[in-house]
DNA sequence: CCTACCGATCGGTAGG
DNA sequence: CCTACCGATCGGTAGG
């Protein structure tokens, strides 16, 4: 075994406690995460654990980022080489598809379920979780614009509805996968979208 | 002043619990709903506010039971008279957008934040909260397909399919109301429902 | 319905 | 990173 940097070793414990926070906070809600539980689970004490953070909410705003960083990697870095357009917009919603249906997280998307249980607490965990979704909504909204442009959808197309209806079908999907477990929703989502692009959308393998 | 009997006072005590309740869980959840809280809030002990339940999980799956009460009030009382099939469906929509338009509760649809808040939380709670969204789905499911035996819909509608759709489209618009404050998703929200549909979808005055 | 109280856990701090 | 500790609050009970 190579010896570690102390810095190193707090590197890793950080990044362990993010990632088993944005776990633990995609059940039992950001709200819901103790310093604690936390502590006891990763085997530290709760000074250890609150240490590299400081206080709760810091380590609330951290484990959003955690989980952002998780969110883009799955989702928007394997379409990154798709031609920016409708052919990028399409691959996104089938990685987005096959992100809600795969276990990335033990209680499903980290966003959607920290979206409704901050929507109406204000305070820096809303801002930024505010802050990500806007960013989401504008990275959807450009490749609907530029396939607009490369006229792959019709002059006429609303890129705002069709962002609103994609995120109702990516809404409902997690919402039948969680809590009805109805695995029949992934084709009705990938129907729901391949209509409204007009192209088929499929979960990559 | 007539005078009140003990019953009646403890059924309007009772009754003024779970309206708190419900509207303070919109907001924090209904796990984040504590005894405590909501004695104080209705200057009552904690005793005396745990009597009529005996603990907090039969006080929360009261509180869904009264939200539940106020959701089929607000939503499918007003369209009870529009008749079966198509009209009926697209009114209950019209409604469904008003509600989640509405200030009904401080923290939006009750119903919307307790599927996502209990989807991973097995327990009597989520069974209830399951049950409910069961019916209301087995409800627009039942109208689209008397719409379709009508003639009202094509004939190769899906009626699943549909229901999943105009569900996406009212947790879309719920997002965009709580998360967003983008009141433009209302004449979003019916734009998308109304396209289903084949006829206009707005919410009564 | 109340007061008074229980053990457990909360977020956080002192000191090392 | 740890132990030891703080005041506050949690759900709930005893007794009236």
């Amino acid at each position: 075994m190579s010896p570690r940097s102390s810095l190193a070793d707090a590197a890793r414990t950080r990044a362990a406690i993010l990632a088993h926070g944005a776990a633990v906070a995609s059940v039992e809600g950001l709200a819901g995460l103790t310093i604690g539980r936390l502590a006891a689970d990763l085997g530290m004490s709760k000074s250890g654990l609150l240490g590299p953070f400081g206080n709760k909410e810091t380590l609330q705003l951290q484990v959003v980022e955690a989980a952002a960083d998780v969110f883009w990697r799955e989702i928007w870095e394997p379409v990154a080489d798709r031609p920016a357009g409708l052919p990028r917009l399409a691959a996104v919603c089938g990685s987005w598809v096959r992100h809600l249906a795969r276990p990335v997280y033990p209680g499903g998307c980290f966003f959607i379920a920290a979206a409704s249980e901050f929507d109406d607490r204000p305070g820096p965990v809303r801002d930024l979780v505010l802050g990500y979704a806007d960013r989401w909504h504008r990275e959807l909204r450009g490749q609907a614009l530029r396939a607009v442009a490369d006229g792959d959808l019709p002059a006429d197309t609303d890129p705002e509805q069709l962002v609103f209806e994609l995120t109702g079908l990516a809404l409902a999907l997690h919402q039948a996968l969680r809590l009805r477990q109805d695995a029949g929703a992934v084709p009705r989502a990938c129907q729901g979208m391949g209509r409204l692009l007009g192209v088929p959308v499929r979960p990559p393998a």
